[in-house]
DNA sequence: CGTCTATA
DNA sequence: TATAGACGG
């Protein structure tokens, strides 16, 4: 879920235009989870091919993808590594809702509640081996770069960021910050109210408003409870700012506080500060490969021929400007 | 979630 | 041009 710190960040309306010829990274398990969650039918069943498979995320990456790519948004996908240790209580909170969710879904389905159903189904949603396989087959495919991190996928996008191989990385996970993403895009997506509310967070001007070093800025939310840490009871973003302020560190907090935290505060510091990141990736956009795009999507997962092409088409012009572009 | 179509 | 609904596989 990241670090709460909806209250203290102070984002910037800005406009899908405003993003032409940027790279973008993409937590490609965030956006293949709201694939996999999002698009089922009214009872909760998700998209699936005739033998079965599913293919939500298929069909989400290779429209989204291609409709950035005509915009000349050019969106790079970052997948999870090893997620740390101290992860692990985060992962089974999110695997022991994962299985109340599946009983829910059942009970709904059961009593013909297709509405309950299709909620708790969207809860259910799983990012196995298949899924994340399936999906770099049809980046690879698309000519779209991807990099597999070594550890998490929002690390490694908020570190390429900050090395400005890519203009901002997507998220609604404010952990980014922490990661060291000098800009972060949130609330991105294509449909409906499309850049109606896209808004973007600046790193510096984050800091430079709540008067934090970074350092800082991981102090108040390990005060405040991360993905590796519960945090301190009863202290949100404003109050774990005010202490910062006061005692300069999280160790003289804890202590004026009269707290202790059950972790290593260093070890946390250094998944944020120093994670262990991938630096030799490349981003070059290709040449999609359209006969196979045709044959994995509409011969093996029964795609519609003039939608797929119509995808390909946009694909296709973009990376026919891009390679171009890489000769001045 | 993202596309296309109907409707005003 | 903007919004709502049906559908995608």
């Amino acid at each position: 879920m990241g670090v709460k710190f909806k209250d203290i960040t102070d984002p910037e309306p800005i406009e899908m235009n405003d993003l032409k010829g940027k790279i973008l990274t993409v937590d490609a398990s965030n956006v293949i989870y709201k694939f996999l969650s999002g698009m089922r039918q009214g009872d909760g069943t998700p998209l699936k091919d005739m033998n079965g498979n599913i293919t939500s995320h298929l069909n989400g990456i290779m429209f989204q993808t291609s409709s950035l790519i005509e915009k000349e948004i050019k969106p790079v996908y970052v997948f999870d590594g090893k997620a740390p240790e101290l992860k692990k209580k985060t992962q089974e909170k999110r695997i022991s809702i994962k299985k109340e969710s599946k009983q829910k879904y059942l009970e709904a389905k059961q009593s013909g509640d297709n509405e309950k159903a299709r909620k708790y189904a969207a809860r259910t949603a799983e990012l196995n081996h298949e899924i994340i396989e399936s999906s770099k087959k049809l980046l690879k495919l698309m000519g779209v770069p991807y990099v597999q991190s070594k550890t998490e996928g929002e690390a490694q996008a908020s570190y390429m960021v900050s090395k400005g191989d890519a203009w901002a990385v997507v998220s609604q996970d404010y952990d980014c910050l922490q990661f060291g993403a000098t800009r972060m895009l949130k609330n991105f997506k294509l449909s409906r109210s499309q850049s109606k509310n896209l808004e973007i967070i600046s790193l510096e001007k984050t800091l430079k408003d709540l008067d934090l070093t970074r350092e800082q800025l991981v102090d108040v939310a390990m005060l405040v409870g991360t993905d590796f840490n519960k945090g301190v009871y009863g202290i949100g973003a404003k109050k774990g700012i005010k202490l910062i302020h006061k005692y300069g560190t999280l160790e003289k907090s804890l202590e004026a506080l009269d707290e202790t935290m059950e972790v290593d505060p260093n070890e946390i510091r250094e998944i944020f500060l120093n994670p262990d990141v991938v630096t030799d990736y490349d981003l070059k956009f290709r040449r999609p490969k359209k006969e196979k795009l045709l044959d994995y999507l509409c011969g093996e997962h029964d795609f519609d021929e003039h939608r797929t092409n119509n995808a390909i088409q946009k694909l296709q012009l973009k990376t026919a400007q891009t390679s171009l572009e890489s000769w001045f």
